[in-house]
DNA sequence: CGCCTATTTGATCTGATTCAAACAATGTGG
DNA sequence: CCACATTGTTTGAATCAGATCAAATAGGCG
């Protein structure tokens, strides 16, 4: 038999608590007992739908998806992006009834969990519950920020924030080495995340590459000038509430 | 000695947690035992500012407060109104910097309760815990869609939009009568809140004044004609999972 | 190769901003 | 009770960031 520990799906939800907490050895055991059936789904396919009433949560293992709803008119707007280790709808085991959708961007793996099992944990291992309220109160900061973006900063600025965003959030889980991560993200997709056309993702794009502030292309993120794109994307990490070891090794 | 649930603080919170779900005769009783140091503060006064850590959190007694956050360019952007009953940094009990700042609107009466009561409260009564976990999830509730209606909608539907949502939201507490309610609040703080200018909020009231959709002067708003409204602004209240008691007496 | 999806480019249009000034309402001190 | 200061609302004109429409390229992949 298998070492639970070493099965991916437990493993990347360890580095995303421990991403924003550390973890006692008795945690991550209390941790182990969580039931997750783990399955694999193609890109481009909903997962929950705004009005259902789903039994359980999901832990994204591999893959991106993302948080979505349509305007009356046809609109998306997309609230975020998850990665391994994120559980996008963690409120459903508060909320019953979704108010958004969430979908996959990618092929991915999923984790399912029941919101029984996920309640009994929190109670039983009050130091995870915790953890799960920074967890949800961090997405909270950074469905701010997006706002604060959308709503204040220029286009350009506000595509600078965002990607900085995701390289710190996948370096918090392992999953960039150094300036570099994939992002297999659509120019459409990041127009609906941040208010704006294709087209001027498009040119917002070239003009940050003509700074060489960064590269993006096949799928994957390269940034050139980290100090730079921080300052171009006005951007500041402290809303992502990171635990102080993991951000200073990402600074 | 006066009955301390007839004091007003604790009126207001009642009602609030009241909005999102049901409470016994027990868990009332639990909130009592609650501190709650009330202050009377002035308008336009900064409560907590962006980096502090607080030691407790402030229950909005009275009057207007709201959240928000500077751009680099010195742009403002406002992440929420909140109004009697409200919590603003009940996220300051987990995530201890505060990465935005608090102040007043209006003069308002704040209650100040120390961290140290909450989280003894929220571990002696569970039932009230996951009301409060239900109000912040309520909360990212209303960033989203507020991010949706600066990302995606018309300067015209936004502001409908919020008139709604703020209507709702006094009503479920009971400050509301009817299709009336107080909105002390001016258009620069409005345009703040929905990434607008003033002059373009001051063009698009005027629009939904002339559709006779509302009258919004002297610090107080009136619906005209809330099924026309609604519409006008995309607003379907599901986001805000209200308890179905409340959301049926104010349909 | 040919199909499909994503990126890029160009031209035009428009919702919303900005700047500036007038106007209204409210409050304050003499 | 009035003059004046302050803050909020309204109006007009000019400008601009970003949207829209349309078409051309460029990648991937069966």
């Amino acid at each position: 038999m298998s070492e639970p520990a070493e099965l991916p799906e437990y493993n990347m939800l360890f580095r995303k608590l421990r991403s924003i907490s550390p973890l006692s050895e008795d945690e991550k055991h209390c941790l182990l007992t969580l039931p997750l059936h783990v399955r694999t789904i193609g890109p481009d396919q909903e997962i929950v739908r705004e009005g259902d009433r789903p039994a359980g949560s999901c832990l994204v293992v591999e893959g991106f998806t993302c948080r979505y709803k349509f305007t009356a008119e046809g609109k998306r707007q997309i609230f975020s992006f998850h990665i391994g280790g994120d559980i996008p709808d963690l409120q459903s085991l508060h909320l019953k009834v979704m108010d958004h959708s969430l979908m996959t961007l990618t092929p991915c793996k999923l984790a399912f969990i029941p919101h029984q099992s996920l309640a009994e944990l929190m109670r039983r291992c009050p130091r995870i519950a915790d953890v799960m309220w920074r967890d949800v109160l961090i997405d909270a900061a950074i469905f701010r920020e997006w706002m604060m973006g959308i709503g204040r900063r220029s286009a350009y600025t506000r595509i600078a924030h965002v990607l900085c965003e995701v390289l710190v959030k996948m370096r918090a889980v392992g999953l960039a080495n150094g300036h570099e991560c994939e992002l297999p993200i659509t120019q459409a997709e990041l127009g609906d995340a941040l208010g704006l056309s294709t087209v001027h993702v498009n040119r917002s794009l070239q003009e940050l590459r003509g700074h060489r502030l960064l590269e993006l292309r096949g799928g994957s993120l390269t940034v050139l000038n980290w100090d730079g794109l921080k300052k171009a994307g006005d951007f500041d990490p402290t809303y992502l509430h990171l635990d102080q070891e993991i951000e200073e090794e990402a600074a």
